[in-house]
DNA sequence: TCTGGGGTCCTAGGACCC
DNA sequence: TCTGGGGTCCTAGGACCC
């Protein structure tokens, strides 16, 4: 064992069971939808402002009108603009989305032995006791598809098998809308064609790692030897390989207690004047601190982050003793932890701070 | 055509302790 | 004159997810 030990308990191989994962289509945009009916029918994107060819940022989200386009999640915003100057842009609503999600998951929790919110607009449904086979099960995945729907107008797709993992594949198998169901016998057979990346922390680099290997498909990662694949990418790749036969007993945890908070800002266009970079790190900060105390939290390490123009990213931090909240104190650690970015002379076009 | 913002987890090296 | 084995915590970078 080299490291993560885990608790014996936790990972042992129960009973079997019955998992659903809920994911709502095209959340933000379907919610802007939904709110300008105007829009049914037009291609809308939810992201950064274009400002007629010099915004900065991404997409966050588009509706299947704007994918028709080339347009997706995560695309700089300005390429989705080439793609469609006629789309619909629209700023980040995060306070209505957030208001909507939480009358969803309201739902979804009433129809789960246990509840896991993993995103604003996801979910994995324990349904193990309350639901005895897979034709209940999709009953019960129908219901809550009507539910949604009615009491908030929004479809969604979802995915039922006997684990996390492929519940999770699952319902991104069929969208928008979809509802798959793979049980037990046909994981393989539901896993083998489809490609590496839809495989939970198997991304683009991994995926352009395992291509030379000869390994494109989730079978042909199962089949693949083990221990090759655990010389390559460590302990990682024990778990890719175990995850491609469909094996994953991690259970549905009702809260998680979050970790870290931090904000973050791209400026408009790079920035070299010192004081005007202090500023925005004295505001991010603040921010953060209103975050850790609203939470109840404390905290020992201060990250600064900062991205150069060439897109070159460090982080500088450092940790107290003891856990505090002394914002004077904070506000001359970010400080001195800019300091070397600021004496590099280079541009900055990002800065961010984590507690 | 240029790359957001909020997170989590993993790796690796180093300082340090007994 | 050279150097064990078991640990913890910190820092920095990177991959990944939505």
């Amino acid at each position: 064992l080299e490291s993560n030990l885990c608790r014996l308990d936790s990972q042992r191989a129960s009973s079997p069971r019955i998992i659903i994962h809920v994911d709502v289509d095209a959340f933000f945009a379907a919610v802007e939808e939904r709110e300008h009916p105007t829009f049914k029918g037009k291609p809308v994107v939810v992201g950064a402002d274009p400002k007629g060819g010099s915004g900065r940022g991404v997409v966050s989200t588009c509706n299947y009108e704007a994918r028709k386009f080339g347009i997706y999640s995560g695309m700089p915003i300005l390429i989705a603009w080439a793609h469609c100057k006629d789309a619909i842009f629209l700023p980040v609503n995060y306070p209505l989305y957030r208001e909507v999600s939480f009358k969803i998951m309201k739902i979804l929790k009433g129809h789960a032995d246990k509840f896991q919110k993993t995103s604003i607009d996801e979910a994995f449904l324990d349904v193990s006791e309350r639901v005895i086979n897979y034709f209940k099960a999709e009953q019960l995945a129908r219901r809550i598809k009507r539910e949604i729907k009615r009491a908030e107008e929004l479809t969604c797709s979802i995915g039922i098998a006997p684990n996390k993992l492929v519940a999770k594949i699952a319902s991104d198998f069929q969208k928008p809308n979809g509802l798959t169901i793979v049980e037990q016998n046909n994981i393989t057979q539901f896993l083998s064609p489809l490609q590496v990346d839809k495989i939970w922390g198997i991304g683009q680099k991994t995926k352009a790692k395992l291509k030379p290997m000869g390994i494109e498909t989730i079978g042909e990662l199962a089949s693949y030897d083990s221990t090759k694949l655990k010389k390559k990418f460590g302990t990682l790749g024990f778990a890719f390989h175990q995850m491609a036969q469909g094996i994953d007993h991690s259970e549905v945890v009702e809260k998680r207690i979050p970790k870290s908070f931090s904000h973050e800002q791209t400026f408009d266009t790079n920035v070299s004047d010192a004081k005007l970079i202090q500023m925005k790190v004295d505001k991010l900060l603040e921010e953060v601190i209103k975050d850790v105390e609203r939470h109840e939290f404390t905290f020992k390490t201060l990250t600064l982050k900062v991205r150069y123009d060439n897109f070159e990213t460090h982080t500088h931090s450092t940790t107290l003793p003891f856990p505090a909240i002394k914002p004077k104190t904070f506000k001359e650690i970010a400080h001195k932890l800019l300091f070397p970015s600021l004496q590099s002379g280079k541009a900055i076009r990002l800065v961010g701070i984590k507690a």
